[in-house]
Parts: structure tokens; sequence; C-alpha cells
DNA sequence: CATGATGTACGACGGCGCGTAGAACTTCTA
DNA sequence: TAGAAGTTCTACGCGCCGTCGTACATCATG
């Protein structure tokens, strides 16, 4: 089985898509999204429900225009891609690190922030809502 | 053009074999190598040729029998990989905060690491080899 | 109710990447 | 000089993806 990542570019323009919009879409919307491809109606459609068996988007079937949502948000997709990617390495902590040298400072600084927050698990009382 | 990063499973272990050997490996010895496959010699041979043509194997060809080296090392290519699924987020730190979260607390203290050492360039003289 | 309009489902085709390998051609080497 | 050992080239099959067309279902309306 492919792995779920795998995405060809119109699949990942249709996710884009998706991902962009507050609110569900339904075929007719991603196809208008996409309009500046010229693509066939059925074609949106064919990606959309691929898109579907390979679980990254839900149908919702109960209106006669189906409407469709990510079941991931981009960002949990990302960070799917991201465990994959570190999967291909021998040395995880090895290759983290070496990744680690190639961010930005900002993204440096961030990723710190990050393991920061983990690291001191919310010190302050659970209901700190005074 | 396909990303660089589109690797196949017996690419990947072709890889993997030559990143594992220390030194340039023939096609004979990759083939040997992964025996346990069964493969037709010239079926590791044509995936030697792709690799290099991919630019993830480096051939020299000065001996009868050609050998193949990895122009990048493993981690490199890992590195390479993680980029990439970067590259897909819509925002890059949000993703790696979010990343961040899921990696093991070792790899977090890897990670803290290798960003620390970023933020204090090496406070030592450059020759401190005493 | 008859008829478009709007939608979905299904099947198809072409191209490409990858696993797989045989055939042909080139060198060594005993 | 005849094999052995190597390489190159060509190719086939399959699965994925972009791309649709067609057939069928359903809804709104005159």
């Amino acid at each position: 089985m492919t792995l779920v990542t795998r995405l060809g570019d119109l699949e990942r323009a249709v996710m884009d898509t998706v991902w962009a919009a507050p609110t569900p879409l339904s075929g007719r919307d991603v196809a208008e999204a996409l309009s500046s491809r010229g693509l066939a109606y059925t074609t949106v459609l064919t990606v959309l429900t691929r898109l579907s068996k390979k679980g990254l988007l839900q149908r919702d079937a109960s209106a006669r225009a189906h409407t469709y949502t990510a079941t991931a948000s981009r960002t949990d997709h990302v960070t799917v891609l991201l465990q994959q990617a570190l999967g291909q390495a021998a040395d995880r902590q090895a290759a983290l690190q070496h990744f680690a040298r190639t961010v930005s400072p900002a993204e440096a600084l961030a990723l710190r922030q990050a393991l920061d927050a983990l690291a001191e698990p919310d010190p302050r009382a659970p209901d700190s809502r005074t």
C-alpha cells in the first residue's frame, strides 16, 4: 500500500482548496476555485472521490450536492509527512539535529518555543483561569 | 519533474545498501547484498543506473566494474525530505511547532541541543584543539 | 407530469515511474 | 581464442494520476 502521502499535482491543488475554505465545499465549489486550469467538472469530481477513498477528505452525501471536508488539517498532514521523512533516517536524532541546522532563525525560534512548552508542561494550576 | 525524493522500494533498498557501505560498491556488491530478493543482476544494474541519473549516486567508471557512491549522506537526504515536507505547509513555523510536539522526548532533547548549538556559535576559539 | 438542469457513479485512456529482466555488445583473462 | 564478467539498451507489466465521457439519478418548474 502506498503511503497516504502520495499526492499528485491536481490532488494537492484540490486539498489546498479544501484546506483554504472555512466550510465544506461542493464539487462545484472546488471546480470553480480551480477554474483557471480549465478542467472538466467531472475531473474535479473524480479527484475528490479519489481523495475521499484515500481518507484525506470526508464526504457528506446528505445533500444532493455532496460536500467535502478535510479529515486532517493541513498542519496535521505536514506533520505526517515530516514523520515519514524522518522515518527514512537511520539515526532519527542525528537527522533531526542536522535538519535543525537548516531551518531559518525564525523557524528555529518557533521550534525552540514548542520544545520549551513541551518541557514545562503547564506549571500553573490546571484551572488558573483567574 | 518529479522531486528527487521519489524512491521506490528497490531503489531505497539499493540506497540503503550503498549508504551502509564504507566504500564504493560495484553492481555485483549491491546485487549480493540484495541477494535475498532473488533479483537478476541486470535488475540491480538498472536501478543503479537510474539512481545515478537521478543524481543520488555517483558512478566511477574508471574500472571495468563500475563502482557507485552516494552523492549525499543518508542524513543529508533525509534533511531534504524534511524540508520538502515542510514546504507543503502553509505556515512553516506552525507546522514545525506542531511537529515538535510529536517527537519522542529523546528526539526533542536532540533537537534542542542542535538549536542551542546554533544560538551559541562556538564560544571557544576556532582552533581549540588542545 | 415532462424536461432540462444539476449531480453522481463508473469506466476508460494515456503517460509516467518503477520493478524486472533478456539480448546484444564489450572487454578481460586464462 | 573462448568464456567469463560487465555494461548498455530496450521492453513489458502494473499501479497511480490527470483527464473525461457517458450513463444514470434527482430536483425544480412550467
